[in-house]
DNA sequence: AAAGTAATTAGACATTTGTCTAAACACCGA
DNA sequence: TCGGTGTTTAGACAAATGTCTAATTACTTT
């Protein structure tokens, strides 16, 4: 749950996941989208994979990074918590 | 948003809405739940009003926090973008 | 084997963040 | 009006974060 939040308290990362909306892409492509170096978008990407939001797998040189949408519903949860009656039990 | 994720990406504040849920508190109330300074806890709470996800209302000496939850359609707005299928135009 | 391409790791550095103590502000009751 | 209570502001400081360049690793192609 933290690494997740913290993998969205970013917007580079949250552009990253937009752009990951459509297709795979690999790590190349992802940096074209953007202006800053590699090494940072490489991070960006490890902090994604970290919360699990992302899947990566390597295939020659390349590395591709994936949705994965799983994860989302674990935050989805935690928000629809605040939406639910009050009396509720919290989780 | 970005203040939205960045108030979010706090385990204490967190917290503090999962207590807000049940009902409205003051920053006294809120404090005695924390182990951490009283400074501190207004710190968090004025993070959480500038994300509009609480209100703040003085009453007297007695400052009372209210959860906002209108804010976390936001939030979840955004999230649902990703369970949409892949063929939804992105926002 | 060597040169080129894709990506990550290492390390530096400025900025932001979370925490604290001390002080200030605001209101209350005697 | 004065001491007490509730809360915030100011300022300091260590730790975390985002970025960069340089170097390294891994793979491909010639």
């Amino acid at each position: 749950m933290n690494a997740l939040f913290k993998a969205l308290n970013d917007p580079t990362r949250r552009a990253m996941l937009e752009l990951l909306r459509t297709r795979p892409l690999t790590a190349g492509e992802i940096a074209d989208r953007f202006t800053m170096s590699k090494p940072s978008i490489s991070h960006h990407l490890d902090l994604l994979r970290q919360a699990d939001l992302v899947t990566s797998e390597k295939q020659g040189q390349f590395v591709t990074y994936t949705l994965n949408m799983t994860v989302f519903d674990e935050i989805l949860g935690w928000l629809l918590q605040f939406k639910a009656s009050p009396d509720n039990p919290p989780s």
